[in-house]
Order: structure tokens, then C-alpha cells, then sequence
DNA sequence: GTTAGCATGTAAGGAGTTACATGATTTT
DNA sequence: AAAATCATGTAACTCCTTACATGCTAAC
């Protein structure tokens, strides 16, 4: 019916849910807390996801035997089924979308720990190059402003604008020249997504409580 | 039946207009080349929102009786109304938005050379406040991810986005200067922020074909 | 004679948000 | 007893995009 293919938030759940099992709650306030001032989401949109993504697949509930660990209201603990993980591969080798729109590009990043070498590099180019086209239609927005008649405040926004995606490419710059010099190195961080992520065994689901 | 209060996309109509009288498709255009990379508008939402405006007595139809200028499909030309102004002016001055959402400041921004002096202050006060507010919660976030186990990617990202923030609150300090050295002046648009403007007394509909 | 640009629109849908409803448990 | 926090969820709405449909004129 509803299709709800959440396209950024899908990802990011995947990514979390990747690293260890997790329930709504939990999930939400670990990506506000990573993804910072960068996009806040809502209960309103991800229970909905995790219906959706239960509806097809993508992961299921875990066994709640001992269901509340303390005494609280009964959670639902979401994990990865195998096609989650397939379908999480498959977005985070797609540098294409990541590239263009800010947020998925930021949730790709919170996930690069977890990423192969390879498509880091791919991501960070693809991103560099559509900041670097950026700049260019801003720099020509600038000019053809100033030449015409020139409102100096849209003047002014725009050339602080082009600063900050002057920035922007300097950082990705940077970046994509770490990466390098650690080409080779698959783990850079710990652990990759490729494979399953053994380092967890007995990681209960993260929960600590006083 | 639909209301369509488009928040921002409104605002720009009524700023453009305000200055002149026209037609859709040269408000798109202007709106996106002054908005720059900030924001792209499509017909899709600016045709519905000019249909509603109308409805609601914001705008009205030009008297197009010489209607096609040099043989070109008819154009509609939107201008103010009374209603209009006035809706423009109480937009104008509540600031709140401006400093919340990011789109919003933006075009706030670009019609300060039409806003008062006062205004133009608070919102920048107001905004200034809201990213100092922003920066501070990101510098928490990502001292918590830190002492954590932080990932370095996550904390990379933050990084690099109060950094972003940052600069933000340093440019917004400067024009608040450069606002209050020119205080008094209710149209410091000549020479404020850094070329002349000219005076733009009568501007005709902005009409220029070859 | 076909592409490109000007000009106006509509229908469907995407990706969320807000506000609300509910209920348990812990802290004050 | 009240307030805060944990936890899950829904309905209605917002604001915009994509893709399409239409048609006219200028330029290649």
C-alpha cells in the first residue's frame, strides 16, 4: 500500500541496526545525537519505517523471551535479517545519492567506519565534484548579479555561501587525501559492513541502566 | 478547501512582487538565481501558490489589455494588493522563523535592501542567537561522543559542521556591526554591505527583449 | 523541421512533521 | 501526587517535487 521508502532514514536504521540490535527509542536518539544539528528526525517517521521495513523484510523482531530487561514497558527490539544486510550494501555502494543531497551524504559518513575503503573514496569524490560544480553555478550567480544591477545583501548571500562551499571542497580534499595514504588498509576504523560483524558477540542490546 | 500556506515560498512571492510587478515564470527565475544553491523552487509549488494568493486576496491580476508584449503566449501578471503589502510587512517583521529555519533567513536576507533598518537587526540578533544556541549543543555532542567510544567519523562530521557554524556566527557578528555603524539610516543599501546600488527609482516590469 | 526557451498549469506522491493518544516507571 | 523519562504509535497535515500535458515562438 504505502510505500514509505524513507530513502535517508531507511539507510540510516540499517546502518544502526547493522552494528547491533536496537529498539525505536534507542534508535532515534542515537541518530539525532550523531547526525547533530545536520537533520532531527521524528517518532512520526521512523515508527512508521520500521513498520514498513517489517513489512518487507529488512529486519524483524528479535525473540523476546525476557522481554523487559528492567521492569520497563515491554520494547520491541528490531535486528537485521539478510536481506537488510544485502539491501544496506547495495545503499552504501550507491555513491550516486549521496553525492548530491546533504543529509544522505551525512548519513553515509556516520557509517564510513563501517564502509570499505573503495567506496569511502568513491563517495567523498562524488561528493567533492558536485560541491566543485556547486561553486561554480554560485561563482557565475555572483558575477551575473553584480553585472546586472545588484541587490548587495543577495550579492552578499551568495559570495558567503560560495565561501562555505569553498570550504567544503577544501575539507573533502583533505579527506579524500587521508583516505589515501590508508589505502589498502580495509579496516581503518574497526570491523567492516562487507562481512558480518563478529566483535559484537555477546553485546547485549545496549542497555545501561544505573 | 486546500490552504497551501507556503511559509516561505510566500514570503519570496510577496518580496518579489513588492518590487514589481511580473509574471510566474520570471519569478521562478529570479528566485532561484537570487536564492542561489540555497533553495530551487519548481512550477509545481510556485503555480498552485500564486493560485491560492489570488484566492485569498494577496495578489491580484494585472489588467492585461495590451496582454502579449511581443507576440509570446499571454503572460499573467501578479501584483500586490493592499492585503498583500500588509501580510509582506507582518512577515517582515516577525523574525522568528528567519532565525529558526535556514530557507527562511535566506530569503529574508536578500529583501533586506526593502526591510527596515530594525528589523533587519533583529533577525540578525535573533539568528545570531539561535546558531551561538546551535554551536553550543554541537560542541556537547560531540564532547559526549568523545568521552563515549566515538566513532571518528561521527566526531569528524560534527567537527567539521561546528566549524561550519562557527563561521556562521563570525559572519552574522559583522554584519550586525556594519548594521549598527549605519543605524539610523532606514536604506544604508547604498555602500552598506559593499557595492553602490543604483537608485532604482523607475524600474519598469523587467521586461527586456531583443 | 526540430530543438530550445518561454509560459502555464495539474495529479500524484514523497518524505517527512506536528500534535495527539496511551501507558509504564522513576524521580522529585 | 506530580513531573519527567521511557516507549510506542496514529492521523492529519505540510510543503514541496516529479512527471506530465499544453501550446506558442525563436533560433539552429
Amino acid at each position: 500500500m504505502s510505500p514509505r521508502r524513507t530513502r535517508v532514514l531507511e539507510l540510516a536504521v540499517l546502518g544502526h541496526l547493522a552494528e547491533a540490535p536496537m529498539h525505536g527509542y534507542e534508535l532515534r536518539k542515537r541518530l539525532n545525537r550523531e547526525l547533530g544539528a545536520f537533520h532531527a528526525f521524528s517518532y512520526g517517521s521512523l515508527y512508521p519505517c520500521l513498520k514498513e521495513m517489517l513489512r518487507t523484510g529488512l529486519i524483524r523482531q528479535q525473540h523476546t523471551d525476557s522481554a523487559r530487561p528492567t521492569g520497563r514497558r515491554s520494547r520491541i527490539v528490531y535486528q537485521l535479517t539478510h536481506q537488510g544486510t544485502e539491501r544496506l550494501n547495495q545503499l552504501l555502494a550507491d555513491s550516486a545519492p549521496a553525492a548530491d543531497d546533504d543529509e544522505c551524504f551525512g548519513v553515509h559518513f556516520t557509517m564510513f567506519a563501517r564502509t570499505r575503503s573503495e567506496v569511502r573514496l568513491r563517495i567523498l569524490n562524488g561528493r567533492r565534484d558536485r560541491m566543485s560544480e556547486r561553486l561554480r553555478h554560485l561563482h557565475e550567480r555572483v558575477e551575473h548579479v553584480v553585472n546586472q544591477r545588484g541587490d548587495p545583501y543577495t550579492i552578499e548571500l551568495n559570495r558567503h555561501h560560495a565561501e562555505f562551499v569553498e570550504r567544503e571542497v577544501v575539507w573533502l580534499d583533505e579527506l579524500i587525501q587521508r583516505e589515501r595514504r590508508c589505502a589498502g588498509q580495509e579496516h581503518p576504523a574497526d570491523g567492516n559492513i562487507g562481512t558480518t560483524v563478529p566483535p559484537r558477540q555477546g553485546a547485549p542490546p545496549a542497555d545501561r541502566q544505573p
